[in-house]
DNA sequence: AGTAGTGTTATAGTTAACTATAACAGTATA
DNA sequence: TATACTGTTATAGTTAACTATAACACTACT
């Protein structure tokens, strides 16, 4: 995990998109403990109180379960309970508002996918003049 | 423009954010004065120090210039310097994180993108079976 | 001169996010 | 029982974002 905070969100929130992409990607499992309120706050130097927020949103989504003096915990189902929800918040809210941008800022497909896919799929990556459209 | 604004970032900057996508979108063109302070906190039902914020920060980024007792204007050269300064903005930074939730949401970018794309490049759209991964 | 537009500054109050510090409450284990 | 982990609550202070209200400064137009 990265040790920065990016401005353009509250950490609390950040917090959560990070354990929500940590299950997603497998790293926590169902069943798994988070890392605890204490240590997270140290590693991360954050306030035990901003963690807690964080953790509490899981809580809230059905995702997490805490159980006092012994940790909080993925639930079972938690992961395909987010790849649906997650997918249509994606899907609705923050894709169409990207791919605004997108079309706004005249970017092309194969830039997008050649520069951030780390399997590059070495399409030919076709050098194309910079119009200014 | 929409009347709404979004919980996810303070209202000055989504103001700053929708100028720039008018300029870009050739909405405002360059010399053309901004909708004046008062009104758009009229409209919009937000504090005029609140849109004031908001255009200082084009004011900040050379964007606009400001001719007291006139209004606003878009500066000479503002849309092709917005679209330098985006287009690397948005690659470094918001791209690299929308990628790998799309990744992680075992969603594929290359649909996404072709879909809406105007130019349709056509590539074999391939189908592809639903992987829960 | 007067009026109605502009941007700008001042004063002051509310709320959300974050912080520091400390204590409370439950569980596991030596 | 003692110790060391867990989550949780309490108290209080700082900062950034936003708000309301008002006044100031400048420009254009009748």
């Amino acid at each position: 995990m990265d040790r920065e905070w990016n401005d353009s969100q509250p950490i609390y929130r950040q917090l959560r998109d990070r354990v929500v992409a940590m299950i997603l990607d497998g790293v926590l499992k169902e069943g798994d403990p988070l890392p605890s309120v204490r240590n997270v706050a140290a590693e991360y130097r954050v306030n035990p109180l901003t963690v807690l927020k964080g953790y509490q949103q899981l809580v809230d989504e059905g995702l997490v379960e805490s159980r006092r003096g012994r940790g909080m915990f993925i639930n079972a189902g938690a992961r395909s309970l987010l790849l649906r929800g997650e997918r249509q918040k994606f899907l609705g809210e923050e894709w169409p508002r990207v791919y605004a941008t997108i079309q706004r800022l005249g970017l092309r497909a194969e830039e997008l996918l050649d520069g951030a896919t780390y399997r590059s799929k070495s399409k030919a990556q076709e050098k194309e003049k910079e119009e200014e459209r």
